[in-house]
DNA sequence: GGTGTCGTTATCATC
DNA sequence: GATGATCCACGACACC
């Protein structure tokens, strides 16, 4: 088959890619992180292309827009799987789509989305061997055994070990996550260009891969399973990283953003995805198909969380200004209607239970984390907190900490501002000279108490630690 | 009500 | 230290 015919603007960009990708290589990404941690001042500089030329345009952003959102009548040929036929694909900047630069459909093998210039070798060998170890063990003690933390949390102790600071991705991260694992201290990110990166916490190496094509929106690293990790994307993607069989293999594919992923708690079969205006698909890996599409909110739905002492309750978060639970037994019927609906003045960024599943927390763009409580979550607080974030920063979102007291959200002065729910205000601050950037995702350790992870648009991630 | 435009915000590489 | 590029979040506003 005679090679597309490229016009000079695709040309010109396949030519910034593979000076992006000569880049990335020469920065060797499987970077050592004390090369960063040993400046004297902040890690941030430490990303800086030493004689190198950087280009002028980084990996395209591919948009998929829905049939409805752009006005077209929905196919009625079906799916499409010949990428170079996808008229959903658009290029951003590009007036057209280009055969060369739509994102590839199906799985995609480990070695092909590495960006590193050594070996990840090391890095497969390793997950692989822990995540036998976890389950083996898990076998010998009884499967699903609930982890019981003895929560004794002093914020005064948390501090910020420079060693304990890596940029694990370039640009703005969207989404990171602790491994649940009670041994490893492993993080994972996700960038708006549709990078995932993992970092062994206070080791040198990172290890960059770029399975998609826009900005990442969700990571489920399987907790029976860590070499199984579930990511989904704005390119309306969900893969499955199988490490084992080194792939990146697609799950679901969807002509829509998809702007969340969850999952309950030891329930594996099932995935639970934010998809398009409103939409919560859910996904059934037993039948490898959607079994429920179910519109839920007006518009964007941000988070998907379920409670955890009850995994047919979810909590949603919808730019549409309301945060919902639902009870997903009622998925019959024919429309769900929410258990409750708390109602913001904004747009709502998140809504997380808490640890025991009594509280929900969210955050909204109104400059309040609101904390409802007792037996219907009928009782309401607000604490003013500034989450005007802007288009650079991802929004803010509070997490819950290793019990119900504590909320952790990022601030705009590169501060992390902790909220007491028992005194109903922010109570302390982290703060620390090696912050170099504003950090706005958090993850705390499954099992560390004190240790907090906090992501940065910059593509760092810093670790604070409790002694 | 729907659509389009614009202002806001921070980070980082380059000069 | 100053400057320019970034660009898919959100809300305000104008216009149809």
């Amino acid at each position: 088959m005679a090679p597309p015919k490229l016009t000079d603007y695709e040309r010109e960009r396949l030519e910034n890619i593979r000076r992006n990708n000569e880049m990335m290589a020469k920065l060797k990404v499987h970077s050592k992180v004390s090369e960063l941690s040993n400046r004297p001042k902040v890690v941030t500089k430490s990303y800086s292309v030493k004689s190198e030329k950087k280009p002028k345009t980084e990996t395209p952003v591919v948009i998929r827009r829905s049939l409805r959102t752009r006005g077209i009548p929905p196919d009625s040929k079906g799916l499409d799987l010949d990428a170079t036929s996808d008229s959903n694909l658009l290029i951003r900047n590009s007036p057209q789509k280009s055969d060369s630069l739509v994102q590839t459909l199906g799985p995609i093998p480990m070695k092909d989305a590495y960006r590193g210039a050594d070996s990840d070798r090391s890095f497969i060998e390793s997950l692989v061997d822990v995540s036998n170890k976890d389950f083996s063990e898990e076998k010998l003690n009884g499967s699903v055994k609930k982890r019981k933390i003895e929560c004794s949390l002093k914020l005064e102790s948390m501090s910020l070990d420079p060693e304990n600071i890596a940029r694990i991705v370039p640009g703005r991260i969207t989404q990171m996550k602790f491994f649940p694992s009670n041994d490893r201290k492993m993080v994972v990110a996700g960038n708006k260009f549709g990078d995932i990166g993992f970092w062994n916490v206070g080791e040198n190496d990172v290890f960059l891969y770029h399975p998609h094509q826009a900005p990442i929106s969700g990571i489920l690293v399987q907790p029976h399973c860590l070499s199984k990790i579930y990511t989904s994307c704005y390119d309306g993607l969900v893969r499955l990283m199988d490490v084992e069989k080194e792939i990146f293999d697609m799950v679901y594919n969807s002509d829509n953003c998809i702007y969340a992923l969850s999952q309950p708690k030891n329930e594996a079969n099932c995935l639970y995805f934010a998809e398009g205006s409103g939409g919560l698909t859910v996904w059934d890996n037993r039948i490898g198909k959607c079994s429920s599409n179910l519109d839920l909110h007006e518009t964007r739905i941000n988070t998907i969380d379920f409670n955890p002492q009850s995994s047919q309750i979810v909590a949603t978060s919808s730019s549409d200004g309301t945060a919902c639970t639902w009870d997903l037994r009622c998925i019959g019927e024919s429309k769900l209607t929410a258990l409750r609906t708390f109602a913001r003045k904004r747009s709502v960024q998140s809504a997380y239970f808490s640890p025991s599943g009594c509280s929900l927390a969210t955050t909204s763009m109104d400059n309040t984390i609101g904390i409802y409580s007792g037996v219907h979550l009928e009782d309401e607080t607000s604490v003013y907190h500034d989450n005007q974030t802007g288009r650079w920063i991802s929004t803010f979102r509070a997490i819950w900490g290793w019990d119900d007291s504590y909320l952790f959200v990022g601030n705009m002065k590169r501060g992390v501002d902790v909220v007491s729910t028992v005194q109903r205000a922010t109570v302390m601050t982290l703060q620390s000279p090696h912050i170099s950037a504003i950090p706005c995702r958090f993850d705390a350790h499954s099992s560390e108490v004190g240790m907090l992870a906090g992501a940065t648009s910059g593509g760092q991630v810093y670790i604070w630690t409790s002694s």
